[in-house]
DNA sequence: TTGAGTGCAAATCATTTGCACGAAA
DNA sequence: TTTCGTGCAAATGATTTGCACTCAA
């Protein structure tokens, strides 16, 4: 029993073929998918049916829906992925994850200063990677 | 001659009557608006006029993107406002501006650290305001 | 005057809805 | 068995494109 089972069943809901299928897709990737990507790795499972699923799995707290660049991206929720952010290099489009206290310290800070409760945010950061930086594309040679 | 004038002419672009309606309406509001809002505030303007104004405001720096809740929503860049996030309360769904240096410094110890530039953030919040934790619905009592 | 911008019509693409059938529990 | 979930068809809504006309510079 996965950790999605389990998570379906004390949600009362079925799992069934579309739903394990949509959720190995946001697993196995390690950038946010679009719509159109999910559909990629599910040729078989009708548009409508993606739709429907998605808006479950965000509604249950499976998957949450980032904006990076242009269009709504999906991504598995911290419930099964650690709890990071996103950094999109607009030279070479590639996303790299950002995980650092500093923002959630600054959220703390923040709504004890304004006297709210913050329950969910967005952070998403857009520039030059160190690669793209130093001009050098084979990024294999540095690390990664 | 305004800004907005000014910051057409250096860009060799021209400056008529939708446009100068567009950006007085983002101008006007004191959230951002959606594609929607903008429409309701310029109704003789032909939507496609609207989809085009903004592509083309947002490619040259005068509108910015941002997404709350689910829609995109158009706001003026730091140019024609002064830099802020927004505060969306869940409840009453009223949004407020935050503008805290804490976030852009923590971005500053982030992009140092991972070595990147960063040129553009989002960073939105979510959850309960001041007035709806203390169940008062008459805000104008407290202060705002 | 003249090319950038606009509006109209229509195409295209994204998302939602209704309904009958299939399959998890 | 009995709902819940799926797929299909089709509606609706959002966004884009082509083209002829208008108007800011």
């Amino acid at each position: 029993m996965t950790d999605f089972d389990a998570h379906m069943h004390t949600l009362k809901l079925r799992v069934t073929n579309p739903r394990k299928t949509i959720f190995e897709a946001l697993s196995d990737a390690s950038e946010p998918l679009s719509i159109g990507d999910i559909q990629k790795h599910c040729r078989d499972i009708d548009r409508v049916t993606l739709y429907r699923t998605l808006e479950m799995f965000t509604k249950n707290n499976i998957v949450k829906i980032i904006h990076i660049g242009w269009k709504k991206q999906y991504e598995l929720t911290d419930l099964f992925q650690p709890h990071h952010h996103h950094f999109r290099c607009t030279t070479c489009q590639d996303i790299s994850h950002v995980s650092d206290s500093e923002v959630e310290e600054a959220i703390d800070t923040i709504s004890i200063r304004h006297g709210f409760t913050v329950t969910s945010h967005q952070f998403e950061l857009e520039g030059t990677c160190r690669y793209c930086l130093t001009g050098n594309t084979n990024r294999e040679l540095l690390n990664k």
